[in-house]
DNA sequence: GCAAGGTC
């Protein structure tokens, strides 16, 4: 029988291409979570079965355990010592599921993710998924590649090797600390900032150390800009006239500061009104041509030439790459390889009816090699694949398309070359010159005419020659501060820092546009906002490391030590956390310094909204938010009560929770069928069972409750009929043991229980009890409340049918009653305080404390 | 509700 071999790829597109290749097109496809190619050949020797299939990115992505997914009961430094845990990233597409199946029976795994750091851990992801790693006699093999063509993948498959666990544990190590740090740093500051703020206009105030250094580059130019002060100066401008053409020269000194010395220059200029030709240079010069495109560069000319953000050039590309007309959208190498075929590309554009007689005259002429650029080994550059014309794409598509094949025609162009003439003359001492050029080969630049070099003839002159001045400027002007940086501007110094990725950087910049951090304005001028600006501005004055690039730097170098296995995985991880875990204490405490921006800046909670409802605290009324994130503000308790997004909010018939008499709000969802939903606003904040999320209003007392499918009322997180939250009942009943109001606990149905929110006790009710209530009798013997149960006819063999025990809880002689028709022992069980004091006014990120270090220290490195 | 990185 013919072993099987399984090979597995990054994405599908390179799966078929890696099955294409080494079966030469001979092979059967199916569907699975990701398309699955099978077809025979030998692998080391042996007859073998193959089939290729693909992830889809990333199987796993890291989180923290759901005991730390709530805001409020986890105070954010623990985050740092936290567990992390990896759980699918995409769970529908059920890619663990797939790999696991598609490896049974197979001898051998081919490992074809991208080779970077990112594919070398998403080999490791898929070895778990496989269970490959056990010495089972089953092998594991890497396959490096750097481009997917025949030959580099026959090549890969004759050189397999082993796969790097190093530069996969960088990248654990990475996750790891981006996710602590991010995650750390932003709940403290959204917590903090919308505790005190109505308009902050952000749903979160995020941090992370790609975003916040990306938003950082925006705020420093706006800084620049806010507190430049513009200095006259002055300059010199002979005018003359040669040939019938008026020339106006420019001054050796460029400009001055002094107005009394320019000016002084200007006088000896006009007493001596006759220049002299003293030199004349000429000079030949050359614009290079592009090499090949990579993302960022495809990105840079989309911002800046046209007009496209690059949230939408990507997803542009990304459309025009799965439909066949330009390569793979993402990439960092300016670098054709040695395989590409230029003849088949550029034949493919001959039919094209713009570009197609230039394509064609390349073809013919002979086309340029293109300039060696860069190659990371990852992608070729941007190329066009198929010739498209603008119907078939569309507007927007076509424009990047255009731009897609003019850049890769400029490629296998000539250089532009041309001559650049200068004339230098003198005059009462002093020198001015003008400048000419004129283009003799215009090279790429014929087919990217944007770039072109402008042509400026001067009139002859010789040297020696003088001319008569015909007058002379004393010109004034001012200096000018620079312009907002350009999301052009921003994509370089990103990729300068080594903030994001090719794939990344778009999203970064998304990122603090949607967190209301800059605005896009006219030209993709990137203009922070106030919060934007108060953010860094804070930053910079407690720790301005937070916001520096060299953050993310320090944390790719440290990570780089993992990855060459100088360094252990887990210290390295501890060492820099713990770095990190000083500066967020420091950050914490000093965060008064970064308030004190915000209080000039925005409005406090008290100034915001509109009186609501009834806090059941101080019982005075809260004001409503409605900006987002929409929230509860009560004035006198200092309390934020957070409330569901995207709907409204409207007092519920007057209500109060009978937990903690908060008046109870109903919540109807957007739209013109929206449901609506009461809730009580404390309970939404602070759920007072393990796995609910909020009681509903009902009589305090005396009154029933129904079990089962009573008059349930839904359950707003969840709207869905067969939610079991939503068998919620109206009513409750006083506790009998201090008459506090009981509950009904949902969570536990179908053994209902109950809880007083009084003496924190729980009451657990007997098996089959349908409906219980309060009766207005009290025990004889302790004076409690006594409770009526009502069992279903259907689960209860007592023939009197329904209301037919009553019992108190305290009372030994009345239970026993109950215990000896039942089970032969008690059904009502005092089951005591969860453990989870219902603590009032939990203060939302407040007092936490800091060490004493200095975190303001560099970085030290591992 | 939170980061950054893959990919669709």
């Amino acid at each position: 029988m013919a072993t099987k071999v399984l090979m597995v790829a990054e994405k599908p597109s390179i799966a078929l291409s890696i099955a294409t290749a080494l079966s030469g097109g001979r092979m059967s496809s199916r569907r699975g979570s990701t398309e699955v190619h099978e077809f025979d050949g030998t692998f080391l020797g042996y007859r073998v079965q193959y089939k290729v299939t693909s992830v889809i990115g990333h199987v796993f992505s890291v989180d923290f355990p759901p005991k730390y997914q709530d805001w409020a009961a986890t105070d954010p430094l623990t985050l740092f010592e936290a567990p992390v845990v990896k759980s699918e990233s995409n769970p529908k597409a059920h890619i663990r599921q797939h790999l696991n199946r598609e490896a049974r029976g197979c001898g051998d795994l081919v490992l074809w993710l991208d080779c970077d750091r990112e594919g070398e851990n998403i080999c490791f992801e898929v070895i778990e998924c496989t269970g490959f790693q056990a010495n089972d006699g089953r092998r594991v093999h890497r396959a490096r590649f750097s481009s997917v063509t025949e030959k580099d993948i026959t090549h890969a498959m004759k050189n397999l090797v082993q796969p790097n666990k190093d530069e996969s544990l960088a990248v654990d190590a990475r996750q790891e600390i981006d996710l602590k740090v991010g995650v750390a740093f932003t709940r403290f500051q959204t917590t903090y900032f919308q505790g005190k703020y109505g308009n902050l206009d952000s749903r979160v105030i995020s941090y992370g150390p790609c975003q916040t250094p990306t938003l950082g580059f925006c705020v420093q130019r706006y800084l620049q800009i806010s507190t430049f002060k513009p200095e006259k100066f002055w300059v010199v401008h002979p005018y003359i006239i040669k040939n019938g053409y008026e020339l106006k020269l420019d001054w050796d000194r460029n400009r001055l500061f002094d107005h009394d010395v320019a000016e002084m220059f200007q006088k000896l200029v006009v007493d001596d009104a006759v220049l002299k030709v003293t030199n004349i240079s000429e000079k030949q010069d050359s614009k290079g041509r592009p090499s090949g495109l990579n993302t960022v560069n495809l990105l840079k000319v989309a911002s800046s030439a046209l007009g496209f953000g690059p949230h939408l050039a990507m997803q542009l590309a990304e459309r025009l790459y799965t439909q066949g007309f330009i390569s793979y959208p993402r990439t960092e190498s300016t670098a054709y390889p040695s395989s590409f075929d230029f003849k088949g590309t550029l034949g493919t554009l001959t039919s094209n009816p713009v570009w197609g007689s230039y394509a064609q005259t390349l073809l013919t002429n002979g086309y340029h090699k293109p300039k060696s650029g860069t190659d990371v080994g990852d992608h070729p550059p941007i190329t066009p694949m198929r010739s498209a014309n603008e119907d078939m794409l569309g507007g927007d598509a076509w424009r990047l398309y255009q731009y897609v094949c003019q850049h890769f025609l400029g490629t296998l162009s000539p250089d532009c070359k041309y001559v650049r003439t200068k004339i230098e003359f003198s005059v009462g001492g002093e020198f001015f010159n003008c400048a000419g050029q004129h283009v003799t080969v215009k090279g790429f630049t014929a087919i990217m005419p944007w770039l072109a070099v402008t042509e400026k003839n001067l009139p002859q002159f010789t040297e020696g020659e003088k001319i008569q001045i015909l007058r002379v400027e004393l010109y004034e002007g001012n200096t000018a501060p620079p312009d907002y940086l350009s999301e052009s501007e921003l994509i370089s110094l990103m990729e300068k820092h080594g903030i994001g990725t090719d794939a990344s950087i778009p999203v970064h910049i998304n990122n603090i546009s949607e967190r209301n951090y800059v605005k896009v304005e006219a030209g993709r001028k990137l203009v922070p906002t106030v919060l934007g600006v108060s953010l860094i501005r804070g930053y910079q004055c407690i720790d301005p490391d937070l916001c520096l690039p060299d953050i993310r730097s320090f944390i790719e170098h440290q990570i780089t030590l993992v990855s060459k296995g100088q360094a252990d995985h887990s210290l390295v991880v501890h060492h820099v956390l713990e770095q990190f875990r000083q500066k967020f204490s420091y950050f914490t405490k000093q965060i008064e310094n970064m308030d004190a921006l915000f209080e000039a800046q925005f409005s406090p909670l008290s100034d915001t909204g509109r009186a609501l409802s009834k806090c059941g605290k101080c019982l005075r009324y809260m004001k409503y938010i409605s900006m987002l994130p929409s929230r509860l503000y009560c004035n006198t308790c200092e309390e934020v009560y957070y409330v569901p997004q995207k709907g409204t909010i409207k007092l519920y018939k007057e209500l109060t929770c009978p937990l903690d008499n908060f008046e109870l709000l109903l919540f109807s969802m957007a739209g013109p069928d929206g449901k609506s939903f009461p809730l009580c606003p404390y309970c939404y904040n602070n759920p007072p069972f393990e796995g609910i999320d909020a009681l509903f209003g009902a009589p305090k007392t005396g009154g029933s409750v129904k079990l089962g499918k009573g008059v349930g009322m839904p359950c707003f997180l969840c709207p869905h009929p067969t939610c079991r939250h939503s068998l919620i009942s109206q009513g409750v009943c006083a506790c009998p043991e201090c008459d506090g109001t009981l509950v009904l606990d949902p969570v536990s149905a179908p053994k209902w229980r109950l809880y007083c929110n009084m003496c924190n006790c729980l009451v657990l009710l007997p098996e089959g009890a349908h409906r219980i209530s309060t009766t207005k009798e009290r025990c004889p013997e302790c004076d409690s409340t006594i409770i009526e149960v009502d069992f279903n006819k259907k689960t209860t063999p007592l023939k009197d049918g329904a209301t037919l025990h009553a019992g108190c809880i305290l009372c030994d002689e009345l239970l026993h009653s109950l215990v000896e028709m039942k089970h032969g022992k008690s059904f009502f069980r005092r089951g005591g305080g969860r453990g989870r004091g219902r603590g009032r006014g939990r203060g939302r990120g407040r007092g936490r404390g800091g060490r004493k270090q200095d975190p303001k220290m560099s970085f030290r490195d591992f």
